[in-house]
DNA sequence: GGAAGTGCTTTCCTCTAGGAAACTATTAGC
DNA sequence: GCTAATAGTTTCCTAGAGGAAAGCACTTCC
C-alpha cells in the first residue's frame, strides 16, 4: 500500500492550499499586479493611461487583462458619453480588498534587494 | 510630445512596482507557493514526503522549483548520512518571512469563494 | 481631407512552463 | 536475483502565455 501524505492532510492545510490556488489563478500572469496597483493609485483610468503607466505592456495584454479583471468584479470599466469615446477603469470596493496582499508583496520584495545588497 | 505617464512617475512607485516584480518572479510558477507553505506546517520533508505532500506535482518539477528555492535561500536542503540516502528540506529563517504573504492571499482566497457562493 | 487621438480586436509568431515517462544509482529486504 | 524505496536527471512533447504589428471604427482639430 502506498504511503499517504500526512502533513496536509487536515482539512484546514486542504482549504488554505485551495485558497492559495484560486488567488493564484485569479492573479495569474505578468501583469495583474501592476494593473491593479496602478488602479490603486490613480483611481480613473483610460486605456492610453494605463498603456502609458504600466510599463511594457502591450494592447493586447492590456485589453485581455482588464476583461479578466472586470470579470471578476476587481476592476470596473466606464464608457464615459465624450467626443472621442473613452473609458474610464477603475478598481472596485472588491478589488481594494487585494491592498494587504500587494503590501506584503511590495513589503517583502522591498526587504529581498536589501538583504541582496547586504550580501 | 508624447504625454508621458503621471500616476506612476513618483520613486516610492517606481520602487513598489519593482518589489512586486522582484517578489513575483522568485515565487513564480504553479508550485512555489504549495512547496513553502508545505514547508512552512511540517519543518523536514524527504524529496519523497513532499511528491506525496504537494497534491499533483511530479518529479521534474519538484527537483527544479526545489533548486530555485534553495538558489534564493528560502528553503535548505541537507543529505543525511542514513542507509539508503535521504535528503531534508525544510524552511529558512529567512523563508519564513514569506508567511505573511502566503497567510493574506489564503485569507484572500477563502473570501474570494465565499463571496462567489454568496452571488 | 488627412493626421492624430480615442479604444480596442485580430492575426501571426515565438518561447517556455510544465507534464509523462523512462532511466540512473544505491541499499535493504525477502 | 528480484522488488521496493531512496533522490533525482533526461528526454520528448504540447498547450498556452505573451509580444509585434496591423486593422477597425469613430471624432475632432488644422
Amino acid at each position: 500500500m502506498k504511503k499517504k501524505a500526512v502533513v496536509n492532510d487536515t482539512q484546514v492545510c486542504q482549504i488554505r492550499m485551495q485558497a492559495i490556488s484560486d488567488t493564484m489563478s485569479i492573479l495569474s500572469g505578468k501583469w495583474k499586479f501592476h494593473i491593479i496597483g496602478t488602479l490603486i493609485e490613480g483611481s480613473k483610468l483610460g486605456f492610453m493611461d494605463l498603456l502609458r503607466e504600466v510599463d511594457g505592456i502591450g494592447t493586447k495584454m492590456l485589453s485581455k487583462e482588464l476583461q479578466d479583471l472586470e470579470m471578476n468584479h476587481l476592476i470596473s470599466r466606464t464608457v464615459m458619453d465624450t467626443k472621442p469615446i473613452t473609458v474610464q477603469y477603475s478598481i472596485t470596493k472588491y478589488g481594494e480588498t487585494l491592498a494587504p496582499i500587494i503590501d506584503e508583496m511590495a513589503k517583502w520584495g522591498v526587504a529581498y534587494r536589501q538583504s541582496v545588497y547586504k550580501l
